[in-house]
DNA sequence: TTGACATATCGAAACATTTCGATATATTGA
DNA sequence: TCAATATATCGAAATGTTTCGATATGTCAA
C-alpha cells in the first residue's frame, strides 16, 4: 500500500528541497520580505533601505549582506553608495504568492 | 528623493509581512517541504508519511503537529490512524515556485 | 481487560539566529 | 590629509529551533 502510494508519489529530489529550505529560511523574516518587496521596483541604496525600513544603517546591512550571501541579491558599487538588486527570480514568485493568499494591495 | 520613493511604493502592510514570515519559516525545513509536497496529493496517515519521509514516527508527528499548529494542515482521526490534510491554500503556491524555479519534474 | 499498534507530548542538550553596539573600511570634497 | 558620509564587519548576549529518547494517550481486536 505504501509500495502503491511511492510509485504514485512524484516528488522533488532532497537536495531540491534542502536548496529551497535555505531560501525560504532566509526569507522568513518580516525585514528581509520587506527589503525584497522594495528591489522588487528596482535598484536601492542601503541607506534608502534602512530609511523605509525604519532600521539603522548597520541593520540594514546586515540584512542585506545576508540575502546577497545567498546569491539572492547582488550590489554594485557607485561613489560612495552600494546599490542592490534582486538576482534570483524566485523571490518574486513568493511575494507574489503572499500577496495573492493575503488580498491586499 | 527618499520621500518620492516612498510615495511611489506600493508595499505591503507589516502585519501580512508578519504573518507570511511565520509561515516561510516553518516551511523552511526540507522535511515539512517534502510533507506538503506528499500532502498535495491527498491526504496521508503519520505513519505513512514517516515512512515516505524516512522518519520516525514521534518525528514525523512533531513536523506534522507544527505545520497543524499554524494552521496549515489539518488532521481527522478515523480508527487509530490519523490522516493529515492541507488547509492553508498558499501552501500550493510555495511548492509550485519552488518546482518552477529549479525545472525538476 | 490485555496486548499491539498508531499517534502525541515532553524535556533538554545541541545548535542556529537575531539584535545591536562598537568599530572598521571606502569614497568624496574641501 | 581631514572631516563627513556611506557601508561593512564583528562580537556576544538573548532568544529560538532541532532532534530524539522517554513516556503518555487513544483505539481496536481478542
Amino acid at each position: 500500500m505504501v509500495k502503491k502510494t511511492e510509485e504514485k508519489l512524484c516528488l522533488l529530489p532532497v537536495e531540491v528541497l534542502d536548496q529551497a529550505s535555505e531560501c525560504l529560511k532566509v526569507l522568513a523574516h518580516p525585514v528581509r520580505l520587506r527589503i525584497v518587496e522594495i528591489l522588487m521596483q528596482g535598484k536601492f541604496a542601503v541607506h534608502e533601505i534602512a530609511q523605509i525600513c525604519e532600521l539603522s544603517p548597520n541593520q540594514a546591512c546586515d540584512h542585506l549582506r545576508l540575502l546577497k550571501g545567498h546569491r539572492l541579491l547582488d550590489s554594485k558599487r557607485d561613489g560612495r553608495t552600494v546599490y542592490y538588486t534582486i538576482v534570483a527570480p524566485e523571490l518574486i514568485g513568493i511575494i507574489e504568492c503572499i500577496r495573492k493568499n493575503c488580498r491586499i494591495t
